[in-house]
DNA sequence: TTGAAAGCGCTAACAG
DNA sequence: CTGTTAGCGCTTTCAA
C-alpha cells in the first residue's frame, strides 16, 4: 500500500499536477467541476499531500523544536503541555530535546534544526547565548530565562516574587528566615536570592543563606545543617518547591512541626507541592500561561508579525496552603 | 547566511555533487585526494546535509513520533527521558504527542507521522487498536499497553504485581484490605484489580473494591467515603501510585496514622511516592528499563533486524517504604 | 575513481 | 482557468 503522490491523483482526475496542488492549498483559481473531480481523485486513493517533500520547496517544516534541560524535573511537564497544545492547534509539531543544559550538545541541536528546517525554536536553557544565535535566520523565543534583552522572552519577575515570598513569612510571624538558594549559575537562583537578601535588609534582619541546588536530597542534607546549625531560624523560603519539600521533609524528621515550629514557603507552584503534608504554600509561577504565551510569540514571529513587545514578565502569585 | 548546499561544496572542491555525497556518506570509492579537497570544502563553507532533501529521497527521516495520553502525568516523565535518550543516541529525533487517549486524534497523528516519513512510532495508547495499524508500513512498538500479541509491546505483568501487593499487606498484617481501582476501560488497570480480586480469594478474604480513575483528587473523595462506610479497613492497595498518595492524603485527614492504623500500598514506582511523608511503599515498574527496551525493540524493527521475540513483560518489584 | 542525469513529491512562476 | 517547466538538495544508477 504505497502512498499515493500528486502525480497519481493528477492522472486519475486528468488533470496536471499543478491543479491538484492548488486545489489542496486552497490557492490561484480553479474551476468547480475541476475541484470536484479532483477531491474525488484525491479521495479515492486516499491521498495525502507528502510533508517532506512540501518542506523541501517551501523551506518550512510546520514544525518547532523545544530545548529543554530535563523533562523529568517537574516544572517541565506543563510547560512541554501548553507548547505542545498551543503548536498542535496552530498546526505544528513539537521535537522534543532534553539537553541537561549542556551546551555543545544545545549547539549541536541548532544545527541539527537548521537542517531540518524547523520553523522556530523554543528554548529553555542558561547555557545558550546571544552569540550563539547571532547568525541565526530561524526565531528563537526563550521561556524562563532571559538570554539577552534582544531576544524574545517570557519570565517570572524572580526578585519580585522572592521578596513577596519573604514578607509572607514576616507576615505570619517569622523572626528569623533563611533561604535555601539554587545553583548559583542559574539567574533566576540568583534573582530570587537577591531578592531575600534585600527584603531582609530593609526589614534589618540578618540574612541567613544556605546554598541547594534545585534538588530535594541536597535540600533535605542543607537543612539538616541549618536546622542544627542555627536552632533559632522559624522560617525558610526556598529557592524553589522541590526543595521546599526537602525542607519539610528534614524538618520533620528533625522533629518540627510545620508550620508551628517552622515554616516553609517554596517557588514555582508545581503539582506536588498539593501532594504532600502538609500542603506547600508557594510563589506561584503561571506555567501555562508561559507556556502558552511563549508559543503564541514564536508563532507570530514564524508568521513574519511585527512583534509590538518582546520580553514578557509575569508575577509569580502567593498560594497560601499549609505549610505556612 | 544561506545554508550552503552541496553544489556549493562540489563546485568550490571542483567535483560533481555525486563525490560530495560519497564523501558525506562515507560510500563508494573516492582518491584520498579528492576527499581531503572536498572535506576542506565543507569546512570553508561550514556545510552541512540537508536533512529534508535527504529525507525526500530516502523515504526516511531519523526521526520518530512519541504519542501518549499526557505528559503530566508523572509516570511519564520518566518513559519519555528514557526513550529520547536512546533514540538520540542513536541519532534520531523525538516528535512528542500528547493525545489524551483521542482515538480519533491519534490516528490523524499517524497519518501526519506517514507524511513526515517518521521511521517508527512508539505507542502509549488504550484506544489504538491492531486495526488502526493493519496497512501501516511503519514499524510501531507499544509501551505499557499490549495493543496486540502480535504487536511488539514492552509491558509490566500487572496481575502479579497485584498479588504481590496484597500479599504484602497480608504479611504486614492487613486483616481487611480494599482495593482502590483505576478506570475499567484501561487494561492495566483490569489487571491490576484482577490480581487484587484473586490474591484475596486465594486468602479466603471479601474483596472491597471502590472505583478511582487513576487522579488524586477522585482517590481522596473514593477513600474518604471507603472509610467512613467501612471503618475496620486496615489495609489498602491503590492501582497507581498517585491514588496510593490521595489515599494517605484521605486517610490523614480523617485522622488515621499511616502505616499504624492503615496500610497503603501504591504501583508504578514514581519519585512522587518519595517525596510525601510517609514514604510510598509501591510495587515499582522499571520505567526507564521499559522506555530503553521499547526504544531498543523499534530500533531494531527500523533497522529491518529480526525480532526474536515480541513481547517483553517486566516484573513490579515491591519497594517497600513507610506506608506499611 | 569520477561525473552526468534522473528523480524523490511538491510548488510556483510563466504562458497560454 | 489550466498545463508546462524548473527546481528545492540530495542520492544513486549508469557510463566513462
Amino acid at each position: 500500500m504505497e502512498m499515493a503522490t500528486i502525480k497519481d491523483v493528477a492522472k486519475l482526475a486528468k488533470v496536471s499536477t499543478a491543479t491538484v496542488s492548488r486545489v489542496i492549498n486552497n490557492s490561484g483559481y480553479v474551476h468547480e467541476d475541476t475541484r470536484k473531480r479532483v477531491e474525488e481523485a484525491i479521495r479515492q486513493l486516499n491521498y495525502r499531500p507528502n510533508a517532506v517533500a512540501r518542506s523541501l520547496f517551501k523551506k518550512e517544516s510546520k514544525s518547532i523544536g523545544f530545548i529543554i534541560p530535563d523533562i523529568t524535573n517537574p516544572f517541565f511537564p506543563q510547560l512541554v503541555r501548553a507548547v505542545e497544545d498551543t503548536f498542535m492547534k496552530a498546526g505544528y509539531t513539537i521535537l522534543l530535546f532534553n539537553t541537561d543544559g549542556v551546551l555543545d550538545y544545545e549547539l549541536q541541536l541548532i544545527e541539527l534544526m537548521k537542517s531540518k528546517y524547523v520553523d522556530g525554536i523554543l528554548a529553555v536553557s542558561n547555557s545558550i547565548k546571544r552569540e550563539h544565535l547571532q547568525d541565526l535566520t530561524i526565531p528563537v523565543v526563550s521561556i524562563d530565562r532571559v538570554i539577552d534583552p534582544d531576544l524574545p522572552s517570557v519570565s517570572i519577575d524572580n526578585y519580585d516574587g522572592a521578596r513577596q515570598a519573604v514578607r509572607h513569612l514576616l507576615a505570619k510571624g517569622c523572626r528569623k528566615i533563611a533561604h535555601l538558594s539554587g545553583p548559583e549559575n542559574i539567574d533566576n537562583a540568583r534573582e530570587r536570592c537577591q531578592g531575600y537578601l534585600d527584603e531582609m535588609k530593609r526589614n534589618n534582619m540578618h540574612p541567613l543563606v544556605y546554598p541547594g541546588n534545585y534538588e530535594l536530597k541536597e535540600a533535605m542534607n542543607a537543612v539538616l545543617m541549618l536546622l542544627t546549625e542555627h536552632t533559632d531560624v522559624d522560617g525558610i523560603f526556598a529557592g524553589n518547591d522541590v526543595m521546599a519539600v526537602g525542607t519539610i521533609k528534614a524538618a520533620t524528621k528533625l522533629g518540627y512541626k510545620i508550620p508551628e515550629d517552622i515554616k516553609v514557603i517554596g517557588f514555582d507552584g508545581i503539582d506536588i507541592g498539593m501532594t504532600i503534608t502538609p500542603e506547600l504554600t508557594t510563589m506561584e509561577q503561571p506555567i501555562l500561561e508561559m507556556g502558552r504565551k511563549g508559543s503564541e510569540l514564536l508563532l507570530d514571529l514564524i508568521h513574519g508579525k511585527k512583534i509590538e513587545q518582546k520580553r514578557f514578565v509575569y508575577q509569580a502569585k502567593l498560594v497560601e496552603r499549609h505549610s505556612t
